[in-house]
DNA sequence: AAAGATATGAAAGTATTACTATTAAATTGA
DNA sequence: TCAATTTAATAGTAATACTTTCATATCTTT
């Protein structure tokens, strides 16, 4: 039971005005997931979003100051509700090896449904960062928004899983790049698997990718 | 020594007229990877690639129907160029293993220097597949191209190279999986390293990326 | 319930992008 | 040298990514 109360606050530096702090905010970000979704965020557009929910552009603007904002809170959401999973689902858990295969299978697994305590749809949100979510890094900007700590919430989920790694093997040189060789791989496969499909070896119904990633990463920290 | 009178085919599906035919396409070609690594490629424009080389933006028309065709030509020229190295350093080498290292260098190394037989400079071009191919595949798109084979290239050194790990261990279930998961990995790795140092482990000098990705491979292939 | 503050909407405007089309001039090649 | 091809110059279009201004609606406080 997911229900439980919880909140995720995102950092006042993402948003211009807190798109929770009002109906038009929530539509702004609820419209906007299902439209990154339909026609890919290059196609999409405040304009187009601002039709779809009836308000008006510039009011949109008063949330976000471009659309690139709006996918850089989008990710850093995604971020910290993964991180919420992750805390809530190794609490308690003693053995470090079964925290970071908890870890591991929450990156790597395909988000199917949405026990939503929110206004927000994970599933789709999921499908974004999958599609679109390099995008927001690889700009010429990204040291500047770096430094603003536009992807302080990835870092910090990369951070608690490679400790996770260390406390099975301190000796371990290399824990953040294999960490964040699992995630972004993780991604790119489920792509390649609906895309490109010769660049992976995904079967139905066979789980390749979670096992794939859970195999590597124990045997690659193996001492 | 590199100077063979090689020459790389690029697909005429790829282009509208073919860059290799005049001195002006080779100069659209050429200014638009400098063009691209200084601006990025969503600030580089066909406007300002005309500004640069004299010439006017109707005429790259002429060659690249969109600067999307174009990253799509460099992308497909860096592959074929992959693939000339790949197959070149392997042939004579009967140990499976070896001819596997080869390649996994020749994935995650850094391209430093261009013992040039082109006009293309590569350096620059393995920057520019760092920063941005994801960014042509990632498109609402990528299905249709696909099957135009804007892609091709790459899945053909991919499936080259899964070949190789199948020589090893022909039981090995993911072989599209873990080179295609190595070879993104280390262009992400190595655009961390510069722009989101926290999500990698690269120090100076000590060819970590090289050194992960290697030992990655072999134990992961391990019988 | 009035006054003030704040949020939203409507409309218009700007600079730039990603092209297309037309026509003229230059170059090349048989 | 004549024709074909290539390139350049110019202009034009629809859309993007915003910004600005001003009016109106709505909420808050007294």
């Amino acid at each position: 039971m997911e229900s439980l109360s919880i909140h995720i606050t995102i950092n006042p530096e993402l948003y211009t005005k807190n798109p929770e702090s009002s109906d038009l905010g929530k539509k702004i970000v609820q419209t906007s997931i299902e439209m990154i979704n339909d026609l890919g965020f290059e196609s999409f557009t405040f304009r187009k979003l601002g039709v779809a929910i009836g308000s008006n552009e510039s009011s949109i603007y008063r949330y976000f100051e471009s659309k690139h904002a709006l996918l850089v809170y989008l990710i850093n959401w995604y971020w910290s509700w993964i991180e919420y999973k992750l805390v809530f689902a190794t609490t308690n858990i003693t053995s470090a090896k079964d925290k970071l295969n908890i870890a591991i299978t929450l990156f790597t697994q395909e988000v199917k449904e949405d026990n939503s305590f929110t206004f927000i749809n994970k599933v789709l949100l999921n499908k974004i960062i999958i599609s679109e979510s390099a995008k927001a890094y690889h700009t010429k900007d990204v040291d500047e928004e770096n430094k603003k700590g536009f992807y302080k919430t990835y870092k910090r989920v990369v951070q608690r899983v490679s400790d996770m790694v260390l406390e099975i093997n301190p000796k371990f040189e290399f824990p953040h790049m294999l960490i964040s060789t699992v995630i972004e791989g993780a991604h790119h496969q489920r792509y390649f698997s609906q895309h490109l499909p010769s660049l992976t070896d995904v079967e139905e119904g066979k789980n390749n990718i979670v096992r794939f990633y859970t195999d590597l990463v124990q045997k690659i920290i193996a001492k």
